[in-house]
DNA sequence: CATTTCACTATCCTTTAGGTAACTGCTATA
DNA sequence: TATAGCAGTTACCTAAAGGATAGTGAAATG
């Protein structure tokens, strides 16, 4: 009804928010990414570069950024066989959603703990 | 080390992207938001807005939505006494990060169900 | 021959998000 | 007086995410 921006808009939004966040949130999706786009590329390497990340954690991670196309695992035969990971041009479309993400945190930080300095968070 | 864009600036924007996170995912607090800004009020008006939503769940995301800005509480004292939640300007700050939420997971689907219709996925 | 590396998998356990159902004190309405 | 609405709270339960620990088979290294 309203001209450019209604509630049935906001709520077919919806689906494709869902389905963004559930991309790329959880605590390591995000992690895995940058440390595969830095350049580490075998299973234990990456494992290595993510404090407290465990092989069953990552392993399961790896399948699911594989299966929506952000990462690509190659297998390369010989002895022994080589498995590597790749980060894909696919995944820098996420760049502006990373970044837009990213200023409103800065932002937000600032909004609620730069006048009003009563409460303080966990900066870990 | 590179000029404008190295893995230690990736590793550091990962605080702000996390405290995003948090604040807009779960499964209710988007549209909460949505059916604040559509108008509606009170906490039964709310609840009953958005199907499945319970008042135990609605009460804590309420609390969460208000200390981070995006929503304002008001009691209006009177017989009987009058509770009312209302959408903050601040909120509006979300807009474009939504967007880019929307607009990737719109291109997402795409990409992945698109040209290779081999897999499909829920569309509830 | 023993140990280590690689890329994982298997089992079990804890934490967190969220759901179910009932109930609270208060006021309003029939 | 009985019932219903409002704005929640309480106690209990389930499912999913993730952590801890150990083990797998093959190959390489000492």
């Amino acid at each position: 009804m309203g001209k450019h921006h209604d509630h049935q808009d906001c709520l077919q939004a919806l689906r494709p928010i869902r389905d963004t966040l559930d991309v790329i949130s959880g605590t390591w999706k995000l992690q895995i990414i940058i440390s595969v786009n830095a350049g580490n590329r075998r299973f234990t390497e990456i494992q290595r570069s993510i404090p407290k990340l465990t092989p069953k954690v990552l392993a399961k991670e790896l399948k699911e950024l594989e299966q929506n196309g952000l990462i690509e695992r190659t297998i390369t035969e010989g002895y022994p066989i080589l498995i590597e990971y790749f980060p894909t041009d696919y995944a820098h479309t996420l760049d502006q959603v990373v970044e837009s993400l990213q200023y409103w945190g800065e932002n937000h930080r600032r909004h609620i703990f730069g006048k009003d300095s009563k409460k303080e968070k966990e900066t870990k």
